[in-house]
DNA sequence: AATATATTATTTGTATACAAATAATTTAAA
DNA sequence: TTTAAATTATTTGTATACAAATAATATATT
């Protein structure tokens, strides 16, 4: 279930599953538990294949953040709410940064493809019973992605996506995740509003702040689900 | 020459440079010219060493940005003005919010640490003609780390004191960068002191504003010499 | 029984052989 | 001469054998 809202962040190589691409998905679908320790010899026996491509894996994920190595020892690492607040104030500068530059920059096509993607946004919500509470995350997830790579499409920069890519990979397999994300949508919708009224208006620290607002919130409800349950 | 600038930049383990130490000090110091082809044969062979910690080595510095893949050949990633415009970009936006942060959050002591790297800075200026060009330039080198260690220390945030260190590296690099950094050591010393001021005096929004003044006015040096002379 | 030492087992690091994929070159045909 | 096809060479991907380092266990000594 969680598995398949995040199957498109694992990348195919001709179709076919690398030892990255392995290792990230059962890690994300919780078959390598977070605190779990791993060796090279037993993934690659686990997914039967050499144990070269499981080590350059490993090295990947450890800079990922998603495996930690102490003392030549490797486990999936545990996500602490430590860890939620040092990855969220990143985006929360990056990212309201990038709102920012935005509200600066923005085209006239641009404004344009902002409007309708938080008209498709309150389309959605307008439209909750009709269709499963799958469908219905899965819908948003998709607006909210188009929202923010449009963000990022014309602040052009490529490194600040990777880094945006690399933070949620870390944060979006915890157990609370998907969840709280489904319990706030209306917040969200209303809050991806304002974001796109203050770009659309041009008024970049007005956009920032919406911004950083936005995920702050998603920040504090995290941490307190994590405090409360993990 | 401007490798022994960097050198500190290299870990060994066990004091042995590693393949990643060998080729990083490589594009480091222009053994390996910006846009040159590398493949692991040529590596290994130049180096004594087998293909696999060469591998290893490639995927490292490609994470890092300092190698670039197209169509599988591997070149020594050409630095651009477009990319010191996104390095400087997440610089401006990360480090400028952890200034703020620092104002918030700074202990007594850490007021103490701030002053005093900024009174040796101070003395550093004042004391220009008594020691070598090079000696001036590694001394500053070391306060101005010392100055975003320490705001990294008083803000907690081991991710962002990551993602900084592989920006910096990037840029680093450039046959520009120094002599910029050289150039421009009184302005530096001034904008240093009044970021510390600020945060020292608790006043986040304007910490945040010096910080990204400070590195904004860095990168439109950098590329205005960029456009001039590479 | 507790500590120190020696032995064994496990794990990672490296080199290398081979396979698969891609790029470069040569040859053939128009 | 130009283009297409075939061949060769190069490069990367993978598995694996071996060495080195570390961790775990057993043995000996007090």
């Amino acid at each position: 279930m969680l598995t398949k809202n995040y199957q498109d962040m694992i990348m195919t190589k001709n179709n076919v599953l690398t030892a990255y691409d392995l290792i990230l998905q059962g890690i994300l679908n919780k078959d390598l538990k977070p605190g779990e320790v791993v060796t090279e010899i037993s993934l690659a026996e686990r997914f039967k294949i050499g144990r070269t491509p499981v080590r350059e894996a490993l090295r990947k994920l450890e800079m990922e953040g998603l495996i930690q190595t102490e003392n030549r020892t490797k486990r999936v690492h545990f996500l602490t709410p430590e860890d939620i607040d040092e990855i969220f104030e990143i985006k929360i500068a990056i990212e309201g940064h990038l709102a920012l530059r935005a509200a600066e920059r923005i085209t006239e096509a641009q404004i344009n493809e902002l409007s309708n993607i938080v008209l498709n946004m309150k389309e959605l919500l307008t439209s909750k019973g009709q269709q499963t509470n799958e469908e219905f995350l899965a819908q948003w997830l998709k607006y909210d992605n188009h929202f923010h790579d449009l963000i990022f499409k014309i602040t052009n920069n490529k490194r600040s996506e990777e880094i945006r890519k690399r933070l949620n990979l870390q944060w979006h397999r915890l157990k609370v995740g998907l969840s709280v994300i489904e319990g706030r949508i209306e917040t969200a919708v209303e809050e991806h509003t304002q974001i796109a009224e203050a770009i659309i208006s041009k008024n970049g620290t007005l956009a920032q702040q919406k911004m950083q607002q936005h995920l702050d919130n998603l920040k504090q409800v995290l941490i307190g689900l994590m405090r409360a349950f993990q």
